[in-house]
DNA sequence: AACTATTAATAAGG
DNA sequence: TCCTTATTAATAGTT
């Protein structure tokens, strides 16, 4: 259908291809949709030019999701099967990592520990006893902490103290309490900022005396 | 191009439809394969006729998947990332719920503790200490009833050693031996099957005595 | 399914 | 890429 016939294989007149390829593509284009509208079809038409251009077609009604969908029921064919392999395969993996780490977290939490061998109870007890050994060396720490800075704003207070007293310099309450928390704010600003907020103002945790 | 011209909307008459949609399909699927050949172009052609039955071309050399694939990195439309999504969102969920959990194993495990404040660190060692008291409890039941055991084989021991001393009855080395491992089967067979070896036929074991 | 008159697609050229 | 046009290809209606 054109000024003469040609054969049915490959242009190898780059141009001539080119402009072959963009009328055909539209003809075919144009057929689709008219195949849509005439018979009820759903037609999904994805063109890739050599130059890796794309163009598609979908009839309307559809979605190439869809399409595919059906596609996939009718062929039986995988399709994004092959994808979705990798994924469910990562899933799966970490389904078990996350299985595991759930038993091991129980067992640390002294749960489900019935059926557990004797050597398996053992390593579970010499883990939870480093890991309860870690944490309150920890806590050991903050407590040294404390008390240091304890025994510095005491000092201070006794300095001060006798500073006010001696030099007959007369305060009213109110003045104290500024000028001691003054001193708090002085002594705490060396601290770590994570250090607990209690830690820095309130008295020493009581339980952490019984403890050390 | 027929015998009349026809306007491009539904036919009505379903036999006309159907035919015309079977000598349209085979012209669109001709036109395919020409593109493919003539252009070197890549073609996807799915056509799903009204009553559902499913015709497709893909051009040689290539795969639906690869055609596909390019769709997906061309148009940036999803496809079959929808189906995938919900693969994703669980794995995504799971992921994190790995991190928290890994992390609550390093805490439990004393690890990472640094950057944790007082409340946390004393949240961990109460759960260290249930499960301290958890695991310990739960070997204690097993020293009890190995302390059982044993007592009862010292018991049969005794009587039967007053058994063989008293009635004169003699006995060599190896039949000794018999006789006590019997003694030992006889005994474990009361056993939970899921306690551990060691228990059956070794002593006690030295630490489990230091802790209780 | 085959036929064929007619329309539609398109190759070549501008 | 678009227009034109001669020519071929597709196909609507018929058998």
């Amino acid at each position: 259908m054109g000024r003469g016939k040609i054969e049915i294989k490959r242009i190898e007149n780059s141009s001539n291809r080119q402009v072959t390829y963009s009328k055909r593509r539209n003809g075919i284009m144009k057929k689709a949709k008219e195949i849509t509208v005439l018979c009820d079809a759903h037609v999904s038409l994805v063109i890739f030019a050599s130059s890796g251009k794309m163009h598609e077609y979908c009839s309307p009604s559809t979605t190439l999701i869809d399409i595919l969908d059906k596609y996939h029921k009718q062929s039986g064919k995988r399709l994004w099967d092959a994808k979705h392999e990798n994924l469910s395969n990562e899933l799966d993996r970490i389904k078990k990592e996350n299985d595991s780490m759930q038993i091991e977290l129980r067992h640390l939490k002294g749960e489900d520990i019935s059926s557990l061998h004797h050597k398996e109870l053992m390593a579970i007890e010499d883990a939870l006893e480093i890991g309860l050994a870690s944490v309150r060396n920890k806590q050991m720490e903050f407590y040294k902490m404390v008390k240091k800075n304890q025994r510095i704003l005491e000092e201070e207070n006794k300095h001060l103290n006798y500073i006010v007293h001696h030099q007959g310099m007369p305060m009213e309450a109110g003045n104290v309490r500024e000028v001691e928390s003054g001193y708090h704010q002085r002594a705490v600003r060396d601290y770590n900022p994570q250090m607990p907020f209690a830690f820095r103002v309130q008295p020493i945790q009581p339980n952490l005396q019984e403890r050390i």
